[in-house]
RNA sequence: GGGCGGUUACCCAAGUGGCCAAAGGGGACUGACUGUAAAUCAGUUGUCAGAAGACUUCGGAGGUUCGAAUCCUUCACCGCCCA
């Protein structure tokens, strides 16, 4: 129980408590029944590369699954077509059919490094809403009020700021709720961005359908490197799932302390009483937070690469940045003849333009063997390995 | 359908004829300090050029002018109000 609500966030104490007690409630129901509960978690293909924020929900989904009960991933094949307005305040853009194809595909593959592939179902929720008629979709809608939606943070702020809501976003939170009551879903997981789809549409769409209301569990969002923003891919902060185990242990280690709680929760296998502790050891000082760091960094990579390649990724990391040595892997470039430093930087692509590296040298943040370059039109010097700032290294042969 | 307003660099945003490659903020990047943390300080942030400077950029196209982000015409997109 506490371990299924770890790392939720209602914005609202009352409505925790609520979904808590029905959480118990559906359990005991469940086992008295002799059955598992139906969990899903709906994702729409709107890109095609995941990072850990996406992580968040497949973890609490991984959870009801190693609990027995039966986890169902959702692909919104045909809600990706309409575009969820949620998470943006402002539209997002409408897919092809193609894109989504061939995005849900790819999206399916990385989820199951969380999720245990032959225990998890994959639908798509298109085969119940290509099957609706105009009809059965307005008498959905009868179920809710213009009201409703406009108290919705998300329509309220732009109304406010006179932005504009398009009327097909309204349908998004239909057609999230009909895939509940499709499923006959007992627990949906979803980020707080989701909270309206899930508590409003999902169970008063079921209600008034005649089904039990669902059990919303409404996973906190995960910030992004900056500590701060919502992980996303526009503001540049990712931890990119389809990367290399080295590159996530550094990424997780650039995260600000004070979001390492947050990473605890809702990205590891830690336990509820195991977080407690850790964070416990950090407040009394007896441990020191980059080890701490170390360790949830050397966890996350874990989940997604296995234990070997994380270890090499721990030991690479200390070698480098620690201890300020070489990585023993880099890109390697063969040396054109009568190269200029500049031109390496710039076709090596350790720089964008040659404007950019000349700023890079001016600022002493380029060198050689660890000697500081200071000429860009000179020559390039000799064959070793190149640096460009802290962490874009180059070997450079001859 | 009518009236009004908007569109500026990665983002927000100032700029209403020359002093504008374009204020300010954010972000990003580099250096110092560190724990590849935060905070702080200093710097860079259109392209090319060693520099002086040149070139391209202010939604698109065309025009007025010695000179346009700024004025005019037109097109596109967006918002607000009225219907």
């Amino acid at each position: 129980m506490e371990l299924l609500m770890q790392g939720t966030e209602y914005g609202d104490d009352e409505l925790k408590k609520a979904m808590t007690a029905e959480l118990r409630e559906r359990l005991l129901l469940a086992r008295q029944e002799a059955r598992p509960l139906r969990v899903y978690c709906g994702y729409d293909p709107t890109s095609t590369d995941l990072h850990l924020g996406h992580t968040i929900t497949m973890r609490k989904l991984r959870q009801f699954q190693d609990l027995g009960h039966e986890v169902t991933f959702l692909i919104g094949s045909y809600t990706a077509l309409v575009g969820d307005p949620s998470d943006k305040n402002k539209a997002r853009p409408i897919l092809t059919q193609a894109q989504v194809d061939a995005n849900a595909k790819t999206y399916a593959d990385q989820a199951f490094r969380v999720l245990e592939r032959d225990k998890t179902k994959i639908r798509a929720n298109g085969e119940w809403l290509s099957e609706l008629s105009l009809v059965d979709l307005i008498r959905l809608g009868q179920n809710f009020t213009v009201q409703q939606f406009l108290t919705r943070d998300n329509f309220s702020n732009r109304l406010e700021k006179g932005e504009p809501i398009f009327l097909h976003e309204t349908f998004y939170a239909l057609m999230q709720g009909y895939d509940a009551v499709a499923m006959q879903t007992d627990v949906q997981v979803g980020g707080t961005d989701q909270l309206f789809n899930i508590i409003v549409a999902g169970r008063k769409l079921q209600e008034a359908l005649g089904q039990k209301p669902l059990v919303g569990i409404i996973t906190s969002i995960l910030p992004g490197t900056d500590g701060v923003q919502r992980m996303s891919k526009s503001t540049g902060n990712v931890i990119p799932i389809n990367t290399s185990a080295a590159d996530m242990y550094g990424k997780v280690m650039s995260i600000p302390d004070s979001a390492m709680g947050l990473y605890f929760r809702l990205a590891t296998r830690f336990l509820p009483a195991e977080i407690e502790s850790i964070e416990k050891s950090v407040a009394e000082g007896s441990a020191h937070p980059r080890d701490v760091k170390m360790k949830l960094a050397r966890e996350i990579a874990g989940i997604f690469y296995g234990e070997a390649e994380a270890d090499a990724a721990q030991k690479a990391f200390i070698h480098t940045f620690q201890q300020g040595q070489f990585p023993d892997e880099m890109p390697e470039y063969k040396l054109q003849p009568g190269e200029t430093v500049l031109d390496v930087l710039v076709n090596a692509k350790l720089a964008e333009s040659k404007s950019k590296a000349r700023g890079l040298i001016d600022q002493k943040g380029v060198r050689l063997d660890g000697e500081t370059l200071e000429r860009a039109d000179a020559p390039f010097p000799h064959a070793g390995v190149l640096q460009a700032g802290k962490r874009r290294f180059l070997r450079v042969t001859q």
